[in-house]
DNA sequence: TGCTATTATATCGATTTGATATATTGTCCG
DNA sequence: CGGACAATATATCAAATCGATATAATAGCA
């Protein structure tokens, strides 16, 4: 599956010009797929090439036109093959812990900030998921918002139950710097 | 911080091949930052033109050469500077989890059967971890190894309470399509 | 008046993936 | 003994994707 499919996948949803699906992707995907321009306006292009998708214009006063985007039959067919295929593994790609794999380099204190920034941040992220979530209407959407929930809120226990494991470590480089 | 600059980091650790890099991703990174040789053989290229990196070739009788890269105290220094960044957002993507938010148009044993192969993954995922951890030598691989274990832990844990909400919706979906 | 946000399009270089090619040695299984 | 496969080692290439940037009008706010 990728972004050309979730295009198709969000137009099932509904009717959307790209930047409506740029918002969809921000707005209710964000925790698990994320799409940028340079990649949804080519595959809107290519869908439309191949008659997955059709586009009609609307011509709007004084703004660029409007491209609204409809999914085809052929786009619903397509996409439901595409969904019954085992999905590939998830991508997950951390800075964040790659650095933390060498806080032996790093002095003591940025290491406890790092950590320290990083539970501020994932609280910060539960928080607005908490709001978020009563405004989702589909079971789907409480489903993935309350994974999210649980996923950060393990994270933050474990980076608090953790954490001295890479401080201590710190404290002895420093030592030995001495 | 790319794969560049993360090959500098795992030659901090001591000299290494093209080979011994990508298997340095595989067995001790893979849970945060994948790597291909597509990427990290134009990185040791690029480093090595910079000045970061020094590369001697070591002729084998039948094999192909060896290259192998050490880090140079430029490189050395600019990893420094890398790793005292603040470190760019996680980037995740899950086909899993995007497929399961188009769960209404799954029949109701093709969501269940997600759900149990993914449980089984995450356990096998565990266990995995489990034989390896005792194997790490630094408390920092020993963190991230728990740090996996818990997560996928969590995970788990999460379908098993929650994964009524998906089926439930699949139900609701084919009793109106009787 | 000027600043920023929102709506809407699109492109482009740089990064990265995943597949493929090449070549030799070692090991396992029947 | 032969055949298949895994491991060691290099490298390239098309395709996918990111992140930044450009353009342009309107709305709202200070």
């Amino acid at each position: 599956m990728d972004i050309r499919t979730l295009c198709l996948g969000i137009l099932t949803m509904g009717d959307a010009t790209g930047y409506e699906i740029k918002k969809t992707f921000e707005e209710r995907l964000d925790l698990i797929f994320q799409a940028s321009y340079g990649s949804i306006y080519p595959a809107l292009n290519k869908l439309t090439e191949e008659g997955l998708v059709s586009c009609r214009a609307q011509s709007q006063e004084k703004r660029p036109d409007k491209k609204i985007y409809s999914i085809t039959s052929a786009g619903r067919y397509l996409f439901f093959d595409e969904i019954m295929k085992k999905p590939a593994a998830d991508r997950f790609r951390s800075e964040y812990l790659a650095t933390l794999m060498f806080a032996h380099l790093l002095p003591a204190a940025a290491i406890s900030e790092l950590i320290d920034e990083r539970i501020a941040d994932r609280l910060q992220k539960i928080e607005s998921l908490m709001s978020d979530c009563d405004t989702r209407q589909t079971d789907r959407e409480q489903f993935l918002c309350n994974y999210g929930r649980t996923m950060y809120q393990a994270e933050i226990e474990y980076l608090q139950e953790n954490r001295h494991l890479l401080e201590a470590d710190a404290l002895l480089g420093s030592r030995a710097a001495e």
